[in-house]
DNA sequence: GCTACATGCG
DNA sequence: CGCATGTAGC
């Protein structure tokens, strides 16, 4: 069978809910993990994904901020719970479809100032990393698990518009580069998109919200992932790497997420 | 010639450009009054009233609330500018077209206590009114003039949805019902709409936000008004009452404003 | 309810 | 820019 795992930081799943249904349609992930849902679990609009086919949800809300989703076309079963967010915001939820474990995570932008002494956010920020990184080097990379959503860091220098410059803005910086490659290294993470449209192609999830034309200015970022532990690299290269992609035109529709959908394939 | 004149609370001109596009493209009016603008002048959405057809504007606007406008067909003169408002606010706007003068107001709603001396709101309501009729007091009655707008008291007792009830409640006290009869009584204004629909025929062109289903409870209110001088008497009668109306279908278009236009057409 | 305002966050 | 938060006014 083939499972599609796609990620979205939906910038409120309330005001976005149609769209949602848009990508649910043309795209037909098996399974969507949201961020920043933006709304507490009884008021995230269950009844539409229902409706959209996406009947099987895990839902980490919380008042306004944050918060994060798994919607599935399959039945969930329950996964570890990791408490990686030392301020208790709803960042992480985990759920296993038709025998993978995925772990779906809200990282923290990281505020302005790339300094971890200065800026608690910066720090929270690598904390967060750090933690996730520990408890996959804990894992069997045997095991099948998919890592994903808005990681908040684009780890290659083909991963932004311009790598000079963005090497002094959060999101870009060395240490976060590391505490990516760490994350990766912990137990030989697959970056699922990054294999199917390899460097020095430019690959963007996120375009923000103040450039006049994004398609023109293209000042992007990576900054949402799917990885996978070796014991799905069978799984993810079944279909060859055509299989992952951004899709970037969504991003294109009115009153659009400032982040595009990722998603890639599986063949289980 | 046919001069049709509206009067519309547009409740935000910005988020409700389209609507105002939507409703000029149906009723054609040529000369449309709105209330609660709630825009400067500069912020005035110009280029759209220009593409709807009304390219000659009056504007008076504040950072925010209130704010009132004249939208022409035809070419705008000068007309009194009467400073009605003791707070300064944007809340009268004035016009000549095709030799009619058009004073065009946002009478403040006044508050929750129908008290003058516990109330300032409600002061500054009756101080308004009595402005006003003190101004039109003072022309000569046989002059064509038009006094229009968001007068916020419903003067009759067809006017409400419950005129028990709602004589309890500002926009229906009979403080208010008489300073509204003393305004008619000043030069002997003529009613346009309740001429064409007359009691005991309830006529409302405000229904409450709050409501569920405006249609179904139907509590609504006269505060629209389409006030004629004895010297437009021919002219508004030449074609017969049915020339006046309130466009209550606007009432239940996506996301409304609270009021529905009235219309009144003028034969010159 | 629906619109404004201001502020925080990204 | 555009989501939230809250408050005020009608």
């Amino acid at each position: 069978m083939r499972l599609r795992i796609a990620t979205w930081n939906i910038n409120s799943v309330r005001m976005r809910v149609d769209q949602v249904a848009r990508f649910v349609a043309e795209q037909a992930p098996d399974v969507l993990c949201l961020q920043e849902i933006k709304c507490r679990e009884g008021e995230f609009p269950v009844n539409a994904f229902v409706e959209m086919g996406l009947p099987y949800l895990k839902i980490a809300g919380q008042k306004g901020w944050h918060g994060v989703a798994i919607a599935s076309r399959l039945p969930l079963e329950d996964a570890p719970e990791l408490g990686l967010c030392r301020e208790g915001h709803a960042r992480c939820v985990s759920a296993k479809v038709a025998g993978v474990e995925i772990q779906n995570f809200y990282i923290p932008a990281g505020g302005d100032v790339p300094d971890r002494t200065e800026n608690p956010k910066f720090d929270h920020k690598l904390d967060f990393f750090e933690k996730l990184t520990a408890e996959m080097a804990k894992r069997d990379p045997k095991d099948p698990l998919i890592v994903t959503g808005d990681l908040n860091v684009a780890p290659g220098e083909h991963d932004v518009w311009n790598h000079k410059y963005m090497s002094k803005v959060v999101s870009h910086t060395p240490v976060e580069v590391a505490a990516m490659a760490a994350l990766k290294a912990s137990i030989g993470f697959i970056d699922l998109p990054r294999e199917c449209i390899p460097e020095p192609q430019k690959l963007f999830s996120w375009w923000s919200y103040r450039a006049l034309d994004f398609r023109m200015s293209n000042r992007g970022l990576r900054l949402d992932h799917i990885l996978a532990s070796p014991g799905l690299r069978d799984a993810a290269f079944r279909l060859g790497c055509a299989s992952a992609r951004v899709h970037d035109d969504c991003r294109e529709w009115a009153k659009p997420s400032d982040h595009a959908p990722v998603s890639a394939d599986l063949v289980l």
